[in-house]
RNA sequence: GCCCUGGUGGUGUAGGGGCUAUCAUGUGGGCCUGUCGAGCCCACGACUCGGGUUCAAAUCCCGGCCAGGGCGCCA
């Protein structure tokens, strides 16, 4: 096996266009496919976002270099320096004529699965190959587009002089009710991984910091078995000083629409590789009440009644009607958790709202509660300890402003942007409830 | 956690009490100077595990493990 010496790369695959005729180059990559005609060699070399031909006739290429390519297997790492020539007979008009081959890495045989895509495989088969299933533009192109996603949003929140936080992820408190935690060890004592950072970003109201926003992992030890759940998740959370419960919406909304917009624009060749034609919503989104929700879904022969979460029958009976993204605002407080803010005149329905995209919940969030004792008193009708929230609490006591916020589910909004159906498709390494490897 | 379905070469599959276990892709070798899902020839490679029924089990039955789908759970 060779190392690099003083090989460098010059272009990507992607780079090596017909007018460079001529050009000497040198690319660096995988063996994507071997074609060897007898007289001529063509060699596919993939790279992060291409595949170039690598064309060596025994006319035009030395015979020892000739030897060196028949001995090339399948995904093994090549660098290549040649020639362009521009060609109408090469995939994309230019093939590379090559001078010398480096093989850098061979790899072995059989492969675990089939990077060209002829023979699929499952998703449980390319999981345990990840690295290898990455390799696929059409795996990688999913990535591409969540990484644009998340920068978009971060200098969307950053125009808007939000200030990124980092909330711990081990934590003390097992008693907030709702999700299962996971628990680890903390030295001598019992901790658990963060389910959402909630209660800090809440904190952080009564600091003057005013909008904060964290992109960071939760943990939830839901033993769901779906194709939108998972162990281990990324969540978009923000959370704003001196704002309601609409002014966040619209906050949202606007966020949601940039973050497309700006994929469509900057993924144009990830979209067309994963075969999806992004549209941009208009803002502002449709807004629900729960209360329109519960009819029209009854309309639609779902039975739910009022107070009652939404049960999957109903997402999908209500994502039939609504095409796109919408709100579905006016929550009853009973379901909601403690820290919801009731209506002032109605206090049975809560300024709540969940962002849904067709019949996927990906976002919810909510005025807060911010009056230390009526937050004691909700703490205490969700059957919890207020003792237990001492930490939390003290923050209300000593100046805490009116506030708003929400969480953003990131690979639920991914699976909005690519299309994806499974969510671990929106995950490099997803955590599941029997998956804990690679 | 519940319900349904499944587990066959590296990958994806056909078969569904007894024949040399099908096909594609792949891998190894050979032929071929314009391939682009290259083509042609040769070879290689598999019945999830444990128990049971049977003269005979990949096939039927029971259980485990694993997977796929649906639901539940998801402050």
């Amino acid at each position: 096996m060779q190392s690099l010496g003083d090989w460098r790369r010059t272009h990507y695959s992607r780079q090596v266009k017909p007018d460079m005729d001529s050009e000497k180059v040198t690319l660096m990559g995988w063996i994507h496919e071997i074609r060897d005609l007898g007289g001529i060699i063509f060699l596919l070399l993939r790279d992060r976002d291409g595949v170039t031909q690598i064309t060596a006739p025994s006319k035009k290429v030395s015979k020892e270099l000739i030897e060196e390519i028949r001995k090339l297997r399948k995904e093994s790492v090549v660098a290549v320096k040649g020639t362009v020539q521009e060609s109408g007979k090469a995939p994309g008009g230019v093939e590379i004529i090559p001078e010398e081959i480096e093989l850098l890495n061979q790899s072995q045989q059989p492969l675990p699965l089939d990077p060209t895509e002829k023979v699929r495989a499952e998703i449980d088969t390319r999981l345990d190959s990840r690295f290898l299933d990455l390799r696929k533009h059409s795996v990688n192109s999913i990535f591409k587009i969540k990484s644009r996603m998340l920068h978009s949003v971060r200098l969307f929140l950053e125009e808007q002089e939000f200030i990124e936080i980092n909330t711990p992820k081990l934590v003390a408190s097992a008693t907030e009710g709702g999700t299962e935690l996971f628990p680890i060890t903390y030295f001598e004592r019992e901790a658990f991984l963060g389910q959402s950072p909630q209660l800090y970003k809440q904190m952080m109201m009564a600091t003057s910091l005013d909008k904060v926003y964290e992109i960071a992992p939760i943990f939830r030890a839901e033993e769901h078995d779906t194709l939108r759940h998972l162990n281990e998740a990324i969540s978009i959370d923000v959370e704003v000083a001196f704002a309601d419960q609409e002014d966040v919406m619209i906050l949202l909304e606007e966020m949601v629409a940039q973050a497309i917009k700006d994929v469509k624009e900057n993924c144009g060749e990830e979209l067309e590789t994963i075969g999806v034609e992004l549209e941009v919503p208009e803002t502002p989104f449709p807004r629900l009440e729960y209360a329109e929700v519960v009819d029209l879904v009854n309309a639609k022969g779902v039975n739910l009644r009022y107070g009652e979460d939404l049960s999957r029958a109903a997402e999908k009976a209500i994502g039939e009607v609504m095409d796109g993204y919408y709100f579905i605002s006016d929550w009853p407080s009973e379901i909601k958790p403690f820290y919801v803010m009731p209506r002032p005149e109605n206090p049975q329905v809560s300024l709540a709202f969940d962002l849904m995209y067709r019949d996927l919940e990906i976002s919810s969030g909510a005025m807060r509660v911010h009056l230390h004792d009526l937050l004691v008193e909700r703490i205490k009708s969700k059957g919890l300890n207020p003792d237990s929230f001492n930490r939390y609490l003290a923050a209300f006591q000593y100046g805490m402003p009116p506030h708003a916020g929400w969480g953003l589910g990131a690979e639920r909004f991914t699976m909005c942007l690519t299309g994806a159906r499974n969510i671990r498709e929106t995950v490099l390494f997803p955590r599941d409830r029997r998956r804990l490897t690679p």
